[in-house]
DNA sequence: CGGCGCACTGTATCCCGGGGAGCGCAGGGC
DNA sequence: GCCCTGCGCTCCCCGGGATACAGTGCGCCG
């Protein structure tokens, strides 16, 4: 399995520092709070099979594990918690992924088969179907406008001074804008001016292609006719169209997690972090440079809420990553099954939009 | 000022059979549960310079107002909140409008303007006024494709046996779409068939262009070339480009209200009825029905919630009606400032649409 | 060194009683 | 006849105290 680590270990205990019992305690502990969402006590910990030591010396290795970081307790005679650094050290070193079950897949393929045609419907069916198979919030980036390549630039007129540019992708999403014109263009010197933006930009991406047309202005202001020089101011409006959403489904489950569910103050400043969208698309971003699965606990989403983790896997379009997609909730999730289903979830849209 | 009511009176007690001291009472007890958000005693009422009579006097009123189903207190020995009915009511016969501050004014002109080219940018910036100026969630529908009149329809080639269509409106709104084509079009029979169409369709909307594009289909199958068909069966797919998105801003404010913001359960249905957007797109399709401001109390929205109220109005565009625009609030949000709010944001969209 | 049991501590829940707000009603004045 | 005053009653809210409970920490023992 890849590193989950979005960033490096920060503190001196190496990974490997805990012995094989303590690693037994510690996962023991992780998948019984996320099973059950309840401190758990070091008695429940002593009766698994898989420990079996008693309860007073699981209690030391819990304070052990409790010095070390990786555990809480909410109040003095209360069971512990993980804390984020617990998770990542789980999520790193013990979690035993599941596969996906056969029904989970074929869910997946029919919503991702269902939708490829066009990439708003296949965001949308990507939220849904994470949403439903996880019961935590789905999320779908759409794909980058940085990284998908051009495949053509279209301009129409649309009344005086103003035309239409469309920039379609080679995945097929289309972006447009309204661009003003700084003096009117007749349709013919529209036509030549689209053309030669097309013979500069055709199958470069967004960012490549913005650089290659203040490249060319540089260089052409003199020796250009006026009409090239203003295709390429065009060009360089065009390309900068935004794009970049991000698609949601099922926020409503994130308010069921018991460590929010109580605190009003908790629920607002989520329900307002997802409402405006950016922190959200860092994250994806993160996983999009990353280009692998990505397991944010915690403060490490930068999302304000730090008892919420993220899972993202990026989705590949002709093998480039062009987007990234997830799931969100509670610290407490079952990683072991939702990394696997977001990395497929993330696989065969990647196929869908290849086939599309 | 014309009247809000969406739907007839139900009920035998007429809206005049209040006689003056109960509707000084009613609307004293409304305004100060606007104002204040507790339950209303008769003291308080006593008070009032605009009422003055005793406490007791108060009370029997009240006693009257709530076997009318006006008022109703959350249990014995509380003072009296309105009912969804005496909001209504005094929505209908009592409410005195305050016209908006200058700075309100200048605020929403400001922001009209600045986004009005581009129908994205003009729904997000009319969220976010109504939201800033009310602190209670801001909304608008996108202009409805159906009311909206066609400027032009035009084909592009995407690759072999695909086209994307895109229409766009004479409020510079675009659409677009990917269609499949049943046998391949050369670049010069597509232009045709664009051109064919657009002789049929420019200036009707979206609804009319439909059925003339159907009527066509029916005479001409025989008696057109197969291009022509063609063209029609294109057509007949791309008027049904669906739309109507709606665009929401400050969901949070809503989870601020003392009636939900304890209620876990409540808050819960409030986020999940936000998040499908059908139900607040039927409540302002409504509106646009009815082509004048609408305020809907409690259960009348069809939204889960019953103690928000909506506050919606159209927009126009060239004079018809092609949208609609409102605040969400808790039912006791300020009606007197909030209706000429959006009454005017609506007017100034709708004018700043117009020059776009 | 691991296991056992006891004392300690903090939480959650219930019950209880006092205080207060507000109502309804009856009786009296203009 | 209308409206005000006064009084008793009901119900909520709040704080305190008792109880039950879960889980730890630690000393002691094999």
């Amino acid at each position: 399995m890849p590193s989950h680590k979005p960033q490096a270990g920060l503190h001196p205990p190496a990974a490997g520092s805990l012995d094989e019992r303590a690693r037994r305690v510690l996962s023991a502990i992780v998948r019984d709070y996320i099973q059950g969402g309840e401190p758990v006590g070091s008695h429940a910990i002593a009766r698994r099979p898989d420990v079996d030591v008693s309860s007073a010396t699981v209690r030391a290795v819990m304070a052990d594990l409790e010095d070390l970081g990786f555990l809480e307790k909410p109040h003095t005679s209360a069971g512990r918690v993980p804390t984020s650094r617990g998770y990542r050290y789980y999520v790193d070193a013990l979690l035993r992924l599941k596969p996906p079950l056969p029904e989970e897949r074929e869910e997946i393929e029919r919503q991702a088969h269902e939708a490829a045609s066009h990439v708003e419907n296949m965001m949308a069916a990507g939220a849904r179907v994470l949403h439903s198979l996880t019961r935590h919030a789905g999320v779908v980036a759409a794909p980058r406008p940085q990284a998908e390549r051009l495949s053509r630039v279209e301009f129409l007129q649309l009344r005086e001074g103003r035309v239409l540019a469309i920039l379609i992708s080679r995945s097929g999403a289309v972006r447009n804008r309204v661009l003003s014109l700084q003096r009117p263009l007749s349709p013919s010197e529209l036509t030549q001016a689209a053309n030669y933006l097309n013979s500069l930009v055709t199958d470069l991406t967004l960012a490549e292609a913005l650089a290659k047309v203040k490249s060319e202005q540089l260089r052409d202001l003199a020796e250009l006719g006026a009409l090239k020089a203003h295709a390429l101011s065009l060009g360089a409006q065009v390309v900068q169209i935004e794009g970049a959403q991000v698609r949601i489904e099922g926020q409503a489950s994130l308010l069921d997690d018991k460590g929010i569910a109580n605190d009003l103050v908790k629920i607002r400043a989520l329900v307002q972090a997802l409402e405006g969208k950016d922190q959200l698309l860092q994250v994806l971003d993160r996983t999009l440079v990353a280009e692998e699965l990505q397991i944010f606990i915690g403060a490490e989403s930068g999302i304000v809420e730090p008892d919420l983790a993220i899972v993202a896997a990026p989705y590949r379009l002709k093998g480039e990553v062009v987007g990234a997609l997830g799931v969100i909730g509670p610290t407490r999730m079952d990683y072991s099954r939702i990394a696997p289903l977001v990395e497929l979830t993330a696989r065969t849209i990647g196929l869908a939009l290849d086939e599309g």
